[in-house]
DNA sequence: GGCCAGGACTATG
DNA sequence: CATAGTCATGGC
């Protein structure tokens, strides 16, 4: 069995990335242990399970399957997982701006060495956040496990399943009755199978999103029917990495600003925006442990 | 049982 | 541009 390890900046903590991806573990996409996270990793010609471990510095990725990869295929898991944990990016002047911050001090110290957990799949981020539109979280979790053990596929190990998130081309086949059937709104159907359109037939894609400025990419998205103001911020904070994705429609970074200032009432997306203001390049992080607090 | 939930669309002033 | 009504279901 191959091991390949990937040093990382800190400040990480693999503990912390463990402890958030145990909130959707019931969604079947990956599985986690004590210390470890396994998951079937889709990639061009192979869907290697990996078990991924890691301390403060670096990460590990086994493949333990009995099997042969190609260099080709290690090099996309690579990528994914990179991608998956934010494994890149260096969270020390985020950390430095937190510190002094009135809103930020308190989670960065609890979560510290959290990443902001993505999507790198667009297709995924897309269907996840119109899935997690005006429902409560546990529910969008619920659609989300019934979506992907309908329509994706599992590997098999050592008598565990390993889920993959279906196929854009799948889900473009699909009529809105058979996704109604799992209990969306007819809407969500019709977004969903409209998106998964879009990709399959070239007009939109991550590499063409990645080429564009932050506005532009939300432009884009937006154009999208089902795709709204805080379904592209979320794509672009969890898939797009853009660092200063901020969705101040969201109920709950709207209640997690409230709860840590102890306001009466919710802020309002302008006010969020005057409040983040000084977040600036990080406001998709601020976002992520504001979140964090909630759950 | 009523209100809310990690919104977006459409119609109307 | 701002506001209200609609979608529609589960969770608490």
């Amino acid at each position: 069995m191959k091991t390949i390890q990937i040093p990382i900046n800190s400040p990480f903590s693999f503990q912390q990335n463990i402890e958030y991806l145990k909130l959707a573990s019931e969604v079947c996409l990956y599985e986690i242990g004590d210390q470890w996270i396994r998951k079937a990793i889709p990639t061009a010609h192979a869907i290697p399970i990996v078990e991924i471990t890691g301390t403060s510095s670096f990460v590990d990725i086994l493949f333990v399957e009995n099997k042969e990869y190609s260099v080709e295929v290690e090099r996309e898991v690579i990528q994914y997982v990179s991608e998956w944990l934010d494994l890149d990016n260096d969270l020390q002047p985020f950390y430095k701006l937190a510190k002094q911050d009135a809103l930020l001090s308190i989670p960065i110290d609890r979560f510290y060495g959290l990443r902001n957990v993505g999507i790198p799949n667009l297709f995924e981020a897309l269907c996840w956040a119109v899935l997690g539109q005006q429902i409560t979280l546990s529910f969008a979790y619920t659609l989300k496990k019934r979506f992907v053990e309908t329509f994706g596929t599992a590997v098999t190990w050592q008598g565990k399943d390993y889920w993959c998130f279906p196929e854009t081309d799948v889900i473009a086949h699909c009529t809105i009755e058979q996704l109604t059937a799992l209990q969306m709104t007819r809407r969500k159907a019709e977004y969903i199978i409209g998106i998964a359109n879009e990709i399959v037939e070239q007009r939109l894609s991550k590499e063409q999103l990645l080429t564009e400025s932050f506005d532009s990419a939300q432009k884009i998205l937006t154009s999208i029917r089902g795709v709204g103001p805080w379904t592209a911020n979320y794509v672009c904070m969890r898939c797009l990495r853009f660092p200063n994705a901020f969705p101040v429609g969201d109920v709950g970074l709207q209640n997690a600003v409230k709860y840590l200032l102890r306001l009466e009432e919710k802020p309002s997306p302008s006010q969020l925006h005057q409040l983040g203001a000084r977040w600036k390049n990080w406001q998709s992080y601020a976002t992520f442990y504001l979140w964090r607090t909630l759950y």
